[in-house]
RNA sequence: GCGGAGGGCUGGAUGGCCGCGGGCGGGCAACCGUUCGAGGAAAGUCCGGACUCCACAAGGCCACGGUGCCGGGUAACACCCGGGCGGAGCAAUCCGACGGAAAGCGCCACAGAAAUGAAACCGCCGUGCCCCUCGGGGCGCGGUAAGGGUGAAACGGUGGGGUAAGAGCCCACCGCGCGACGGGUAACCGGAGCGGCACGGCAAGCCCCACCGGGAGCAAUGCCAAAUAGGGAUGUCGCGGGGGCAACCCCGGGGUUUGGCUUUUGCCCCAGACAUCCGGGUUGGCAGCUUGAGGCGCGCGGGCAACCACGCGUCCAGAGGAAUGGUCAUCCAGAGGGGGCAACCCCUUGGACAAAAUCCGGCUUACAGGCCCUCCGCGCAU
């Protein structure tokens, strides 16, 4: 763990932007898919066509069978925390995630474990 | 003090660190500063509207749907307020699909002799004949709705007169129906008098009556841009195309009907090129988008009230895969445990329902805990 920091000229950025387009969702939905306790990340390296406001972009997912308009809005804002947390360090340029809620295990879950099990996931899919 | 009825309010607080959306100001920009940023139900999407687009002369009729005691409030309502009637409760108070059953159709199971302008099963009474152990019994004819029995409901109830036994047959009171007249805006209420007394229930079965009602919805709708496919209308060009019709001409055949080829002209159809206009779909952006039958606060006035009028002040979310938060600490309610006679202390746990999505007025449903007001009954004291 003692090269932590990309030897890449661009490094992360610290800057991202969410994805709002439907279809932009589909595709990631296609890509590949990481299980974790609290939630479900899911990845896709862009085309490098494909325009792009910042070089990380993240999406935010919480069905109906997360809950009611509650459950799901509080489900989104702290998998929101988390991406913004991790994300500048440990994501990859060029990349798009998704992160998909879980009914009461995204609320539930202890908020450092959940910090913890993005970051490891995000290492283990670009190793 | 105990039990109960009605109504209103609230919906954790403070701070640290890190963040989000809109407006405004500055900046070419990145960004910086500043300010505002969920609910009483924002919910269900059940009613009523505003606002858009589509349709439509007024009006009438038919169909369908809705509303359904009366009056008032309101932009409107299925909402709210007041009143009437019926029901529940000792009461405060609560509940009510609460128009019409002499417009018509339909239904009223089971039981019962009979279920609607109904009905003699037992019984009671009179009478004819027969039997008789002289108590009565049997068969028939007739009278009778007082009694028994069935039922949710059986031509009103009690008492008296009357009678062969009975019966509103007659009488008194109660009930019921009609009702002069009076009160009330009305629903409705009171009621002189009259009638011996029936006009059973269901309209949440159809129906009748009165009143109301076009359809679809902000993913409405309008504008801009891009790219793709290429629909419709009109006009022009070209006559070099293909086809059809008519006239004329030529040829062949012929008794006649008639057949064929070609040129030109006219007209029509199809295809072609160009121009203009109209329309549909996709993607993105902008508008609609929050100042409105507005809300809130204060004052004053009208009204029993719902509510309304006036004056002053203030503005209070506007996103668009959707902001209004994440995390930590302390405190405040609550729950559990321990210590202490007690005041209290310590530890653990822990915060209802539910989040704007064009905007209003309602209804309905969900809701931990806490606070306040008014009223009723009982008990105690005076």
């Amino acid at each position: 763990m003692v090269p932590d920091t990309p030897p890449l000229g661009e490094s992360p950025t610290g800057a991202f932007s969410v994805l709002r387009k439907r279809a932009d969702f589909l595709r990631a939905a296609r890509a590949q898919r990481v299980p974790l306790p609290a939630f479900l990340l899911q990845a896709r390296l862009r085309d490098p066509s494909e325009p792009s406001e910042t070089a990380v972009r993240v999406g935010f997912t919480c069905s109906k069978k997360v809950g009611n308009a509650v459950a799901r809005n509080r489900a989104k804002r702290r998998l929101r925390e988390i991406a913004r947390a991790v994300l500048p360090v440990d994501g990859r340029p060029g990349w798009d995630y998704v992160l998909i809620g879980r009914a009461d295990a995204t609320a539930d879950h202890p908020f450092e474990a959940m910090k913890a099990d993005l970051a490891r996931a995000l290492r283990k899919l670009h190793k």
